[in-house]
Parts: structure tokens; sequence; C-alpha cells
DNA sequence: CTGAAAGCGCTAACAA
DNA sequence: TTGTTAGCGCTTTCAG
């Protein structure tokens, strides 16, 4: 079934079924009716594939992730799905694994799909790589940096707010040995949250130790491998702050297991605020970053390009943080120092 | 830059460089190497809407789940991708959200895209939107339960395994007050798991309480509000099992909430066995279902009707459950009442 | 305002 | 083995 048997059951050429599909207004609105009428008898609905071929647009965005395994990123691709869909558009989602292979794959896919644009959700991705999507002219866009030019926008995080607020909020609670387990460390987003962190730290007056800044990835297993070598120093902090919610969960784990009293020998700070942190024990204060606010930023950048071809566009779309204080901070009580001990002797007794 | 350009620069007619493209044994290998190596040159890749549009087949796979905020399903999708991807696919994924109308908002989209096959793991679908389409002839791949016809296959999860071991680990124990918190009722798979559970209790020679048995949704806050209920009663379990993870986690926060100690005073089990069912204090016993597993199952039903279509196929794939014991179950030490006296004397203070 | 017809980039008969 | 050509289902000039 095609625009051709609905042309005939109505009685018109399939060019005013056509118009009548694309709501043009030059269509008579009898005609318009009897088309309507026979569409939705026969159920019809256009091919997808073939209007894009003549159009030259397929109405796909694509999203690529680092890691849909990081509850961040389902509950942006939540949103996207739902933006993108109301403006008429379907989503591919891809996810790299942080590996710049699969990158350069999804890539390739995404131009072999002829998607109208693309958003790039990596904090990061190769100058190579970058060329091929550029090429093409695709709309893109980019969080935190991207390069400047016609087309492409970055979605500038404020990090620095919710970071000093956080820095803050410890500060205020009496915190001053305050360590930081980054995210991979070549990532823009990495560094610009730990400069936040070093900012607001001077900011309050507070000498940053630089054996307590740790390198995580992101991940589960990169906090707890992060705490462990924190718990290992000679010298603890009251305080750690976690470039996300993951790694903080993976401190709250380990803390577990060396006995480690979250607030009370220690407090964390996370940070994306994924839903997930309501519910640990104890509840994470974090440092939100909306992925609604995230998603609908992206659809934007991407449609603006796309829809009104001609005009200059906003290249920068501004996205806030904001602390969330919940109960894994408190006043710094005691140190670890107790535990190490008993946790050495534990270890000599092994 | 289209097939043309490439069949000019080598020197071919457009169907020699479709032919290569596509690998046809005919084709002349001196001929061949020369475009490729304009291919290369060109960097060239054929437009897949025109080689959709001509040939039938999208080579698109659409994935539909329910809840990709629940972290079950991103676990799933990276399977799923990896695997499409292996064979050529490229993934439709969709998040129905619980929502039959998102649910049928999706199928069209699917169907508009021409996608090749769909897999529906959202344990449950209404049946008009299914003869959507099953009349497009679709090859289908459902969980737990689907129509029998030709090109549908489904995905039989042996629940009974895995939460049979959990019951009797449990019983093992000394457990004999179980209580169990559901799925959404109106889910198949909701009934199989309880009944499955059920069944086990009944081997153990266990009777069921049916007071113990309180309806979730797979979400954290269904299983807060289902601990919450059982807080409450005046006959307290020393166990409970739990739909999935998330249920489970929403159980360990209000158990922490309510001082019930996990798994002093309430052993707890979960299924699915989420990545981070690892790092929940206490770590999770749960029951584990493969993602990878399901996602291999699902790619392989899809493939069978599309690649082999005169043939007659596997209908139904079995897919295992596995006890994971962690942390969270022990002997019954105590009861809570202890701590709901307590909870009273609070309660009436506040 | 409507229809005829020319492609969009590709595959697959059919000829050569 | 290779080339020519007729579409796939649709949008979009261009006439009428």
């Amino acid at each position: 079934m095609d625009i051709r048997a609905v042309a005939r059951l109505a009685n018109v050429s399939i060019a005013t079924v056509s118009r009548t599909i694309n709501r043009l207004p030059t269509v008579n609105p009898k005609l318009a009716k009897r088309v309507w009428d026979v569409i939705e008898e026969l159920d019809y609905f256009p091919n997808t594939q073939a209007r894009s071929l003549v159009s030259g647009r397929s109405w796909i965005l694509g999203l690529i992730v680092s890691e849909i395994t990081n509850p961040f990123f389902p509950e942006l691709i939540q949103g996207f799905e739902e933006i993108a869909i109301e403006h008429g558009y379907e989503i591919l989602v891809s996810s790299t694994n942080h590996d710049p292979k699969r990158m350069s794959h999804c890539i390739r896919r995404m131009l072999e799909r002829k998607v109208d644009g693309v958003a790039i959700m990596t904090f990061g991705i190769e100058e190579p790589l970058l060329e091929q999507l550029s090429q093409r002219k695709v709309p893109l866009v980019f969080i935190d940096v991207g390069p400047d030019r016609a087309g492409v926008s970055v979605l500038k995080v404020d990090y620095h707010h919710g970071i000093r607020q956080g820095v803050q909020h410890l500060a205020a609670l009496g915190h001053r040995n305050i360590a930081f387990i980054t995210g991979p460390k070549h990532l823009h987003s990495s560094q610009s949250r730990l400069k936040a962190f070093s900012l607001s730290l001077e900011e309050c007056g507070i000498t940053q130790n630089a054996a307590w800044v740790l390198e995580g990835n992101h991940t589960l297993e990169g906090g707890m491998a992060a705490m462990e070598k924190l718990l290992a120093l000679s010298n603890t902090p009251t305080a750690v702050m976690c470039s996300n919610d993951m790694t903080a969960i993976g401190v709250l784990h380990k803390a577990y297991r060396a006995g480690v009293r979250v607030p009370d020998d220690l407090s964390v700070i996370g940070f994306d605020d994924i839903h997930i942190a309501e519910v640990t024990i104890p509840p994470l204060t974090t440092v939100q970053m909306s992925r609604f606010e995230i998603a609908k930023a992206c659809v934007a950048a991407l449609r603006a390009p796309l829809e009104e071809p001609k005009l200059a566009h906003k290249r920068e779309y501004e996205i806030s943080t904001d602390l969330i204080v919940r109960e894994s901070t408190t006043f710094p009580k005691g140190t670890m120092e107790h535990l190490r001990t008993s946790k050495r002797v534990k270890k000599s007794g092994t």
C-alpha cells in the first residue's frame, strides 16, 4: 500500500495526497478531507525512506553517549527521546563505551543513516572523527567544548556554581581536608570539574593537597579504587567530592567495607544527581545537573540550523548546576585514623 | 557524491559498483579492486535510504523497553546494540515508560521506519497494538509470552530456577516468614515470578502468608512503598524477596530509614542482578538474569526469519536464572518487633 | 489549486 | 562478467 493507492481511492493525484499529508495550505479543504478519510480507512502512512531519499532530510537525530550503563545517560536519553519525538524526529542512540574505535563506528553509522544532526555527549571526541562529521555539514552539539563553526553548538555547563556550593557547604561544616576524585583526566569535563574544585577551595581559603586529588573514571569501580588509595594514605581527608555519582557510590561502598562511617567519619559529595542518589545509604549530597535541561538544549541546538538554515544561531547553551544537600555530609566529627589503625592490625593478622 | 561518481572515476557502470559493494562473487577482481580504490579515495558509502527503498529491507531492528531508567534495560540495550551492529543492523530503541499511548506511538514509529524486526521487552503488550505489528509481518520477539505465529518468538525465562534457589537459600538459613514484593500485577512476568515464589515456598514446606505478598511496580519508589506497608504490619517477616533489584534497593533504603538492619533483622533478595547490586549496602543477594543472553537471543530470534525466510524456526529461547549470594541475607537473628515498637513511640511523639 | 513528470540513490532484472 | 534500465515511494518543480 502506497501513496498511489490513496490517490486512487480518493480520486486525486498522488501530488495532492503528498500535499495533504504535508499540510500544504494550498489544498482544497474538500479534497483534503477526502484524502484524510482514505488515509484513515487504509491506515496508511508514508514510507519514511522514500520521503527522506527525495527530501534529503531523514528526520533522525543521533545521540552518542559514552556509557549507556551509567544511569546519568539513560535519564538523558529519556528526555532526548521525548523532546525529539515531540518535534517529529526519530532518534539513534549509540554508546561508545569510551572506545575510540566504537566512536568512529558510531559516527560512520550515523552518517550512513543520514542523520540530520548529532548530539555528542561523550565529554570528549577526537579531532579526525570530528572532521568526518563537520565535512558533511551535519549540525552538531557538544558538551563543554567543541569547534567553533557554523552549525555546531556547545552546552556550557556551569560546573563552577554547583561545585563551589559543595565546597562552601563542606567548608561551612568545618571541613578543611577535602579530597577530589576526578573523571578520566583526558576529558575536558574532568578538568573543568577539577578546576572548579580548586578555585572554590581557594575561595574558601583552603589549601589543596595534591595527594588528595585522585583520578577516577566515572564508574563504580573507579570510585572504589580511588577510595582505596585514599584509605591507604597516612593522612586522610575528612571529606571527598566526586566527579560523578557513580564514583561517589563506589566511595560509599568502599567506606562501608572499611568501616568508615559516612558522614560521621567522612563526608561525601557526588555529581549528577542521578535518581538512585536519593536512596543510597546514606542518601547522597550531590551536585545536580539537569538531564532534562541538557536534552532540551541538545534538541534546540540541533533544530535551529535545521529548521532555519539562513539565520545565524546561538552557539552556546547554558546548563546550570546546583547543590542538593542530603545526608552524606556533616561536621567532621572524627577522622579515619582510628579505623586505619585497626585495619592495619587486621591486615597483619591476615 | 553518489554511486555514479564512483562509477565514473572507476570507469565502470553503477551496476558494477553496486555489485562490488554488495560483494557479489561475479565481479572481476581487477574491476573490484579499482572500485574499492575509488571508494576509499572518495570515502564513499552508500545511501542507506535508497538502498532500503529498493531492497525492502531497512537493516534496522527495533527494541522497545518499558523503562530505560531502570538499569536493567541499559545493560540489555548495550548488549543488543553490540550484537545487532555485529550483524549489520542499526537499532531503534524506545522506552514506553509503561504508558500504553507511548507504546502505541513507538510501534507506529517503528513501522514508519520500516524496521526489519522488533524486540518487545516490556513484559507485556496489549492485543490491538500487537495486531498492528503482526499484520505487517514484522518478525517479533517477546519476553515470557507472545502470540503463537510464524515469525514471532518468545524468550522463556526460567524464573523458577533462580527464585527457587533464593527461597531454598532463605529456608536453609532458617527463614519461615518470607514476604514477596511483586511487579505490576498485570504483567505476565510478575505473575510468573510470584508463582515461582509460591511454588518454591510450598516445596520447602513453608505456608505463604497472603499479607506478605505486596504489589510493587519495579521501581525504587514501589519498593519503598511496599516496604513501608510491610513495616506497618503487626506481624512482620524475617525475609523479603523482590521482583527486581530496583525494588530491593527501595526496600534496603526504607529498612535503613526505619532502623531495620539488613541482613540481621531482615534478609532481602533482589532479581535481575544489575551492576549496582554489587555495591548496595549491604551488597545484594539476587537472582541473576543475563542481559547479554537475552540480547543475544533477541537478535538471533529476529534474524532467523529475516535471513532464512523459507525455513521453519525455533520459536522459543530459554533464558536461565541463577542465585547470586551476597550479603543481604543471613540467619533470622531477630525480628523487627522491637523496632516497630520503638517506631510507634517515635510516631506518637511526632 | 491540481496534475504530470522528473528525479532522489540505489538494486535487480534483463541484455549483451 | 558487465552494462542498461526500470523502478522502490515519495516530493517538487512546472504546466495547466
